[in-house]
Parts: C-alpha cells; sequence; structure tokens
DNA sequence: CAAACTACCTGACTGC
DNA sequence: TGCAGTCAGGTAGTTT
C-alpha cells in the first residue's frame, strides 16, 4: 500500500506528466473523492479549472500540487489511490472502474485521473496553502526531508509512553511508514514491535530509525513495493521492492538473517511480521 | 493532554 | 454455486 517511497514514485510522475500545464476541467465522478473539499463536488471543479501546475510536493504520504496564485490541490492516496496518465486513446466508455476524478488540460498531452478502488483517498483544494496545506500542519517531518531531525525524533519517541511500532505509525511522531515498512525497520533494527518507547534506549531507537530511512531509501530505489495491480505508478508500471521483504508478508519463510521461521502477529488491527529470534518478545512488565 | 479505539470502503479469498 | 465471514490498512474523529 503506499507509503512514502511509493508516494514519491507517484509525486516524481506527477511532476514530469503534470507540472507546467494547464488544468482546463475537471470532472469530480465520485463525490466521495473530493469529501475534504467541504464547498463540494461542483465547486472543486470549477475551482481547480483553469489553473496552473507549477510543481508537486511531498510531506509523508500526503502530496499537494502548487498551482499558481499560490493555492495548493492536497491529496491523499488513502489504501488504494492512483494517480495515471489516462491512455492516449482513452474515451468515456474506456474508463476505469474506479475512475474518481479526471484532469483535462489546454494542451494536448494525456489527462491524469485519479483512481481509487477502496475510497480512503481524496483530495481538495486549498487556496493559498501552497507552503504548507492547513490539513497537514500537524504531520511531522518524514525521514527524506531535508529538515528532518533525527536527534529529536529520537527524543520524541522516547518521551511517549506506548508500543515502538505504535510511536513508528504515528504521522504526528515521524511521517511516511506505514505498516510495511513499520515492519521492514524493525526487522532490521532487531527490535520487538512491542517493545515499550519509555524504556528503549536512544542508540536503539536511532537505530530502527536509521533503518526506517535505509530502508525506504532503498525501496524507492527500486521503483517502490507492489503486491499487485493495486499500487503503480503513473504509467500504471509496478515497482520490484516487494522482492526485497525480509518481514512483511512472509510468514512461515526462514529469516533472512538467522533462518527462523517469520511469525505473523495480529497488532493494532493488522498484522506484524516478524523474527522470534532476532526480535524477542519483551518481557512482562507489571 | 495523550493514548487507544472505531468508522470508513471494496474486492479477493476462505470455509461450509 | 453461493454466501457469509475475514482480511487488507491510513486517517480523522471519538472515547477512555
Amino acid at each position: 500500500m503506499p507509503e512514502l517511497p511509493e508516494v514519491e514514485v507517484v509525486r516524481r510522475g506527477l511532476q514530469k506528466h503534470a507540472a507546467g500545464r494547464y488544468i482546463s476541467r475537471v470532472s469530480v465522478l465520485s463525490e466521495r473523492a473530493v469529501r475534504r473539499h467541504l464547498a463540494g463536488r461542483s465547486d472543486f471543479e470549477s475551482t481547480v479549472a483553469g489553473h496552473q501546475v507549477v510543481e508537486i510536493r511531498r510531506r509523508g504520504k500526503y502530496l499537494w500540487w502548487v498551482l499558481d496564485d499560490g493555492d495548493a490541490l492536497l491529496a491523499h492516496l488513502g489504501m488504494s489511490g492512483q494517480f495515471r496518465v489516462s491512455a492516449p486513446d482513452a474515451v468515456d466508455g474506456d474508463r476505469h472502474p474506479h475512475l474518481r476524478v479526471r484532469f483535462t488540460f489546454s494542451d494536448a498531452g494525456p489527462a491524469i485521473d485519479f483512481i481509487d478502488q477502496r475510497t480512503f483517498g481524496g483530495m481538495a483544494f486549498l487556496p493559498g496553502q501552497a507552503e504548507l496545506p492547513h490539513p497537514i500542519a500537524h504531520i511531522a517531518l518524514d525521514p527524506l526531508d531535508p529538515a528532518y531531525d533525527l536527534a529529536a525524533t529520537v527524543a520524541r519517541i522516547r518521551s511517549k509512553n506506548t508500543e515502538i511500532k505504535r510511536a513508528l505509525l504515528d504521522q504526528t511522531v515521524v511521517s511516511g511508514i506505514g505498516n510495511i515498512y513499520a515492519d521492514e525497520s524493525l526487522w532490521r533494527a532487531k527490535v520487538h514491535y512491542a517493545r515499550s518507547t519509555a524504556v528503549l534506549t536512544r542508540p536503539t531507537v536511532r537505530r530502527v530509525l536509521e533503518a526506517a530511512t535505509a530502508v525506504m531509501s532503498e525501496a524507492l530505489a527500486n521503483g517502490g513495493t507492489s503486491f499487485d495491480a493495486l499500487y503503480v505508478n503513473v504509467n500504471g508500471e509496478s515497482g520490484y521492492f516487494d522482492r526485497s521483504l525480509a518481514a512483511y508478508g512472509q510468514q512461515g519463510r526462514p529469516c533472512p538473517r538467522c533462518g527462523t521461521s517469520i511469525r505473523r502477529d495480529a497488532f493494532m488491527n493488522r498484522s506484524s511480521f516478524y523474527c522470534p529470534h532476532c526480535q524477542p518478545k519483551p518481557r512482562a512488565r507489571r
């Protein structure tokens, strides 16, 4: 599912295929895709049309189109959202079944489609918020941001009273990490998902965060992670990082480091994959 | 105030 | 073959 590396792949694709172009028409096929745009579907269509796309920015799993006049078009892919360059010969009767929003441009180039099966994704037009849209002011810097502060993030995690994986998934602590990269980071750092942040040492938390940065950088270099057609880049192509996963989705397979069978636990209403030998369960605390 | 829980969604898959 | 149940999981909003 789209986490930081996958969203960054999409950002780069949009930067290449949408930046500099003038939006001539916006068609919202599903009102739910613009539910965060409080003025509604037709207002979204008429307000966004006519703008030029200046550039595409990203923080964590959010991305936003910087429009001329300093306005922003904020988007989140949710679980299954995609931005796709529409096929050159696409016609109305030929649309993707989960097409939610189509952006048509004033030039002869292809439209950009927002496609989303599970409809957790969406977008909103935010006037004058190109620098940092207000709805994501609470989202922490991500590890690939030049201003990301590792030491401060270590301190923030250690000040919390929770389990390490919950802290990694908390987008107000560090952004961009989802279930896949949380598990991979913890496996690399040899830390169990339920270890208490309050008692982890500074070097241990640092090791986990450095692993997160490394694994997401490697995934980005491989075009992101995808298990199926739900995650693809703007040209509909899959990344290759799933072949490099050591823990996530690998239950029953040998740990690449020690050979012990990878386990899967239910945690936080989702799955956690880990090596019971490399990442021993914390001792129960009273 | 912080931590934890839940609703929101659709489609693939499993078991009977 | 069909159908109910389970799973996938990021975020905002609510509850504890």
